[in-house]
DNA sequence: CGCCGCTTGTGCATGCGTTCTCAAAGTCTT
DNA sequence: AAGACTTTGAGAACGCATGCACAAGCGGCG
């Protein structure tokens, strides 16, 4: 079993892909998938499936497809999920409220194990059944609970500071959901996801698609110098 | 002007960090910034941040750096943020809930305008300022209130049908919160966002770090040149 | 007025990711 | 048991994105 394989970036983000395909193909008692079949589910092409499989190990076999209940446990090895991950989320807010109460996490083996504001006024309220804890109190929960991964739902001014409490407290890894760019040691791995952003990217497709008749002349002159003479 | 220039996809997703760096640097009187400083706020390098830009066209100035509000100006015309969009977010769930009340669109000129739902228990309930509306109403909603980007924030079971039903109102670019693989016409922009698989992505390589125990030896040589015959 | 220092814009090299392609390797059929 | 058929796994080519390095261009200073 050659360990330590070297799996891309770009292939790591598509497994949960492939395990969720997975998941539904197993559901329906289907006892092996082709690539191609797995590429239509997951939305992708065939040959990407195969390569991206291939990074774990060959687990396929040829003529006729992958073993679903094998593949599925293999996935799950590499992304970790064969143990649950307690998560703390930060922040509970309109989105931190709805991430706490959002069933896909626990279904996946991310149990919310706490949640934290700095707010006197929301510490003490319960929210599903947790109740909100204080800022303050993060070094033990984190530590009394194994926290490995943080959750930031704060606004983006807080972000900065949570996320450096989060890493303080022991968290290795951390999903900031807050519309700004927080910076972490290399050791703490990072990820972000920004609403905003995936609408103005939507935004900038969809305004090329709608000629917009009336659109203004695109050098209007907008104040400042900087491009005279 | 040269139009119609091709603006590749990776430049595209970054245009809106520079956007959010150059809010806040106008915020603080600042009239000009050098790709340094941008890269600096936006969390890339500095080569990076001026390839893009160059994309846009020559806006900067040698020796000086890029005008802030003309930067501003000339990439919300690019990204479309010059106008309003009107979006309509379907399922009002918990997620969709906070959705409606996430300040940070309307803050880019992204109004919630809709507000619908497959649950007659849900339709006439108010959310913020916003009565939620049935599904079937969805092709009147859309085109009374010219809406050109819808939301899909229902369980992964109705996303698939309410991506069709949005796209036969006329929505042509969809963002989708549902867990699952929905397919769209070509002509629709199409943009996910998946919470699990942050947390799956996360649990990777947190997995990769925490040496638990029974697992593979803690260092997996990272500049290793893997390629064993 | 010319020189100097600074910062942009871009050509180029490099690396990563995707896709095409096909031999290898298995199953199924007869 | 052998040939036909199917599907994987990987080599190779291609294309996109990144990062380096430097000339071109601008402002400021002497």
């Amino acid at each position: 079993m050659a360990a330590a394989r070297r799996i891309p970036e770009a292939t790591v983000a598509r497994l949960p892909l492939y395990y969720r395909a997975l998941l539904d193909t197993a559901d329906q008692h289907v006892a092996t998938v082709s690539s191609e079949r797995l590429a239509e589910l997951a939305g992708v092409n065939a040959a990407k499936v195969r390569k991206d499989l291939s990074y774990l190990g060959s687990y396929g076999t040829r003529g006729v497809g992958y073993d679903v209940e094998f593949l599925l446990h293999q996935i799950s090895r590499e992304l970790g999920l064969t143990q649950d991950w307690p998560v703390v989320i930060v922040g509970v807010g309109n989105l931190g409220h709805a991430l706490a109460n959002y069933r896909g996490f626990g279904a996946r083996g991310f149990q919310v194990e706490g949640l934290v504001d700095a707010d006197p006024k929301k510490v003490g309220t319960k929210v599903g059944n947790l109740v909100v804890e204080a800022l303050d109190d993060l070094p033990r929960i984190v530590e009394e609970r194994k926290i490995a991964i943080g959750i930031v739902a704060t606004p983006a001014s807080a972000a900065q500071e949570v996320a450096d409490r989060l890493v303080q407290a022991g968290v290795s890894s951390i999903l900031n959901f807050a519309p700004t760019v927080v910076t972490v040691p290399t050791e703490v791995s990072l990820r972000k996801v920004d609403l905003a952003i995936e609408l103005q990217i939507l935004s900038f497709y969809q305004q090329r698609k709608t000629p917009n008749g009336d659109g203004p002349p695109a050098h209007a002159a907008p104040s400042k110098r900087a491009r005279a003479t």
